[in-house]
DNA sequence: ATCGAGCATCAGCTCAGCTTACGCTCTGGC
DNA sequence: GCCAGAGCGTAAGCTGAGCTGATGCTCGAT
């Protein structure tokens, strides 16, 4: 009988790719990792890894294991968030990621509401990279994420991770407010403006430069920030025009003039494959979907 | 995460009933698989087993957390199978669970043939009672196990067990040669001879049984006697009538006639779930079908 | 050419999990 | 009705799987 967690580990590495990264991923020693690959590899009796030059790469029999790994460890999560669904309601830590907008505008109320509905639940909020957010799931570092997806930008799908949408919103082009009538959505007429996107490597930079290349011109980017209120502080002291999802663009400040473009922004939850029937997940997703309405 | 190991226990319990069982079937003192149980327990969060008299039962719980742990241990035999199908061809020991008649008649040649196309596997053959099939592929004390079962008297299907059929063949009835015409194969007109059939409890017995009833008679019985070889000295010593299957009644001794009946015997192979693919399981499955041609 | 990233191996230690021993409770046979 | 034994749980003690840390080797990038 295969060991899981050795399986467990074969699994990681298929995902990170070096030994070295599962062992940081699952706080071990590079050693312990080597140590037990090499047990999986005598116990299948089959070529596993290969090392090629100072790394090593799953042979095809490796990946096909990898692939079963899969399968039984998301059965274990069902297995799992089943369990925790008999316990009784959600119950204990739950460990949140989110996107910096999210986590300020949709979080908390939703955290709020969830606190009177299920008071033994312990959220616990993260901000976190969309790069990150697989890695940290398979980890275990975090059960649920926050993350958002872009008309032109949509998200593909990830080994070991689930998605289900929670809400959409319009996304609002924000000009500085002239007092004359409003331009309309078009982006085209602000091709010579100087541009505010977010910072190089974002979701939301790359959705800036699609909506402007979707409109037929390269943007001039002035300034690069992340943060939504500081672009519409910078909007406001007239220093260019940006892109806002409407999350972003709760209280807008003085002189910022926001007008609906043709795009709209979706957000939803990322779980471990197998945990949606985990009561906490359940939980916060639906606190979540009644907050978004 | 789950321990697999521990979910093994979980699962042996569900099949087998109790702690000791359990222990007994993996070879483990019965105070290790009830320590392990009740780690199990402890993670799981909710009560699986309780006691009722000096015994224990599973809860709803705990049986639904069974059967997660069956798909689990079902696909980690299939990724083992997978493995050992790229290690190259069937090596290594395959112990070969089969009933008296197999044993005699079919495996022999299937096994020589074997042994010219894989000589490097290594088949161990056990004569093995019909009940005690599921039990001995489950704890893997068999990994294969030729089965049988008569039309009136179909198997029915086995938790964590998968069956495949590999020929099929005609019952006989065995009556003493009077030298006469013969008077067909209709049972009715042996309803007042006595009857040879299998001990309690077998299959053949109960086959016996079911076919006379279904000819609308209860048979006298005489004979018990589960060797075929037997049951025919039996029938040329004119002590009564039996029903043979083909593969029991080859080389029958003189003054024996042998008549068909409308009853047919299906012979199959039985596995562990997810072991089809095996290499030497499909070995063995392939040298049974061409030999039963 | 050199340095560091990445992996394997070795030695040593720790703890999970096994066995043995024992006690408790219930059941079935007499 | 009683008692022997089946069945399960707990305690104590030991062993080996598997971890860490040290060391060495091999590449690839600067």
């Amino acid at each position: 009988m295969l060991d899981v967690r050795r399986l467990r580990l074969l699994r990681e590495l298929a995902l990170r790719g070096t030994i070295a990264a599962v062992a940081e991923a699952l706080a071990f020693s590079p050693s312990a990792v080597s140590q037990q690959l090499s047990a999986l590899e005598r116990e299948a009796g089959v070529p596993l890894l290969e090392r090629t030059g100072r790394r090593v790469v799953l042979t095809p029999a490796g990946q096909r294991l990898a692939a079963h790994a899969e399968a039984v460890l998301e059965r274990l999560e069902r297995a799992g968030a089943e369990l925790a669904a008999t316990r009784g309601g959600p119950t204990g830590p739950l460990r949140i990621g989110a996107f910096p907008t999210a986590a300020r505008a949709l979080l908390p109320p939703a955290l709020a509401a969830l606190a009177v509905a299920h008071p033994r639940l312990e959220p616990a909020v993260e901000e976190v990279d969309a790069v990150d957010v697989p890695d940290a799931l398979r980890a275990r570092e975090l059960d649920v994420v926050l993350v958002h997806e872009y008309d032109l930008l949509p998200a593909e799908p990830e080994d070991g991770v689930e998605t289900e949408p929670v809400c959409e919103e319009p996304v609002f082009l924000a000009e500085p407010d002239t007092g004359g009538a409003s331009r309309g959505g078009s982006l085209v007429i602000r091709r010579d403006e100087p541009w505010i996107v977010g910072r190089r490597g974002t979701l939301c930079h790359t959705m800036a430069l699609r909506a402007c290349e979707a409109a037929g011109f390269r943007p001039r980017i002035r300034h690069l920030v992340d943060e939504y209120p500081t672009v519409l502080a910078l909007v406001a002291a007239r220093q260019g025009v940006a892109l806002v999802p409407r999350l972003g663009a709760v209280d807008p400040p003085e002189g910022v003039r926001l007008t609906p473009v043709a795009m709209r922004r979706r957000i939803g939850v990322a779980y471990r494959a197998g945990s949606a029937l985990h009561p906490s997940v359940a939980a916060l997703t639906h606190a979540l979907r009644r907050q978004a309405r």
